[in-house]
DNA sequence: CTGATGGTTCGGCTATGACCGAAGTATGAA
DNA sequence: TTCATACTTCGGTCATAGCCGAACCATCAG
């Protein structure tokens, strides 16, 4: 019974500490060198190109080269969901450890998930917008007609999202938060405007600090009422 | 970075091919002892039970002792869902052996995914349900009044479904096919009434076998129209 | 050309952990 | 009580694979 199950190949590479470090410093969708990687994973240069080479082969990544430089992303969004549900298991199953440092706030506060909004405020986001009447579902989510004006006069071109092959509304499970939160095209949409009108700063890592206007916009776009 | 990501420690159960032999035999739901689970996943019993033992240190299966046997079951559907989207991955990413033997033929076309019924009738089965308007929504599922009074008829108890803490419907996406199934408490109550009329029997591991009465009224039931 | 930087490949060290034989603990049957 | 079954624990072997130092390619700047 060597050959095994599917599963057991995939799995083995995610199960690897410093692979789950370049994975995990990969999930913000960004594509990152040889060497960012390598810090991030707190090993060296070679053992990184090693463990790179080993995800590239599994499909896992895609590489880019430019210059004398090799870039790194996540081969696709999938790629991030599947992390996504194992941290959600591994918080569940309590090997989390309880770590409470400031970072770790900061993430929970708001981060990014692949390409999109999570943490607190994606959570929040989701939620007022399906009260507003902007999206309707749950596990489902679908832009209502208000909603597709609401987010047209945001600056989202919508008709240019359907046409990609991405679905537009997707739901996703937060792993800090215990609720869904908006991801798909109109998620990473939504996010890339607020970054254009500086509503949000990426830091280091995943972590994203919402500037004072920021919160200002996001409380008056997104009204409780 | 000794500690690593939070992942990695799940990640690397799931990837030792023993323990994911061990874990695949177990999506069907039901409960099973050592022996078995080692007869299973290809090793002695010595090596089973300590895999076992690590798998329900981190809580990702459920002990239970009953006179000389002690059985073990998943810890809970978001340990089968991470599986089967591991497996879609796998798939996805190339890992998958090209063995069509006649197994996989029979799991291709009906299956049990952890309690509820999968595969290509799993997949016809929500299709069509959806066509006749008995259930609505793609990612989000939900029962019509059509729907209740559908299932109602069929001899299901919707009343009792709703008070439990599990969601009624369930989207779970399929690991052969690319679409959507159902899950959730309806999706199990669903497969155990088929089960029950002798539409369907388990064979050995995850495969179900449509008997000529089943076809017949599985047609009939969710017919096309 | 020379030198510097980013990345890969190779070789050897080491630790981890999977595996099984054998001995030890429960539970049930005769 | 005696034996058998189901399982766990211990001890020792062995293979895998992660890691880094060193040497080797590739690209760019002078």
């Amino acid at each position: 019974m060597k050959e095994g199950p599917v599963i057991a190949s995939v799995a083995a590479l995610l199960g690897d500490p410093a692979r789950a470090n370049i994975l995990t410093a990969l999930m913000d969708g960004r594509a990152l060198t040889v060497s960012e990687l390598a810090e991030a994973a707190g090993v060296t240069l070679q053992t990184a190109s090693g463990h790179l080479a080993k995800l590239d082969a599994a499909n896992l990544l895609t590489a880019e080269k430019q210059g004398r430089h090799r870039y790194f992303r996540l081969s696709g969004p999938d790629v991030a969901q599947v992390l996504e549900a194992l941290m959600g298991l591994a918080q569940r199953t309590g090997a989390t450890r309880v770590r409470t440092g400031p970072k770790d706030a900061a993430l929970r506060s708001a981060r990014i998930c692949y390409d999109h909004l999570a943490g607190e405020r994606g959570v929040a986001m989701l939620k007022r917008a399906q009260r507003q009447g902007l999206i309707e579902g749950e596990q489902d989510l679908a832009l209502t007609t208000r909603g597709r004006a609401f987010f047209a006069d945001f600056g989202i071109d919508l008709t240019r999202l359907e046409k990609g092959r991405r679905p537009v509304c997707r739901a996703c499970l937060d792993w800090s938060e215990r609720h869904r939160h908006l991801g798909g095209a109109l998620g990473a949409a939504i996010l890339s405007a607020m970054i254009d009108r500086k509503w949000v700063r990426r830091d280091s890592g995943r972590v994203l600090t919402f500037t004072c206007e920021g919160v200002e916009g996001f409380e008056a776009t997104f009204s409780l009422a």
